[in-house]
DNA sequence: GTTGTATATAACATAATAGTTATATAAAGA
DNA sequence: TCTTTATATAACTATTATGTTATATACAAC
């Protein structure tokens, strides 16, 4: 699953969808409008998004509005924050580990 | 460049190589272990996560040890955190018009 | 029921990606 | 200098992704 989203997330096409629907929801038409693409590209952009969990569609008519699912992206954050902890965590490690030798070893350096 | 990051962290073994350097800094040959892939293919990985500003690499006798840059991370970050906001300016936004027509227009419901 | 509008799906072309093996380069060490 | 070790690059292949046009479906409106 996590997969699926930062795959959905690597196309900039994807991403400025992800982008106008922040500001609300938008059907395929007008999402097809400003991107200079044609509309069957834009109904499988949406169906990746929606497979990724980041998107949602409902019905209006013919219209079939879509709008962010901003829970979806959570997943991909917490990885993000997660690769910053585990960063962090090593580097204080380190730091502990370097401020232990300068005070047992100084006469290494 | 935001584009590269995100292509970048699109590929599961990029990410776990990601992952692996938050551990410390690793080789080629170290990172090649744990995956089955071949040599080149390491090779290959981390030069798109060089491209994408997301790892560096120092020289060390023969040696190429990468370490993670996590600064490189903060802009997918920051867009991710971006879409949050516009979404949540506009759903208080939409809060705010709803709890408007209900004073207004409350005979309308 | 016929027409118009919105969207989805099929079929296809092209390009990009990720892997492979073989080979080149660069530094260490005998 | 010859060998070994570590990595990079080239050439190639297979798969996947993205776009296209043509067509199907679903609902609305007349």
């Amino acid at each position: 699953m996590l997969d699926r989203k930062f795959v959905a997330l690597a196309d900039p096409t994807r991403r400025a969808i992800l982008a106008r629907l922040a500001l609300g929801e938008a059907t395929v038409s007008e999402l097809q409008r400003p991107f200079g693409i044609s509309q069957p590209a834009i109904s499988r952009h949406l169906k990746v998004l929606e497979a990724a969990g980041l998107v949602e569609g409902g019905r209006a008519a013919q219209a079939r509005p879509r709008r962010l699912k901003p829970e979806g992206l959570d997943a991909a954050r917490a990885w993000l924050d997660g690769l910053r902890t585990l960063w962090s965590d090593s580097f204080e490690a380190l730091d502990a580990f370097l401020a232990n030798s300068r005070t047992e070893g100084a006469d290494t350096r």
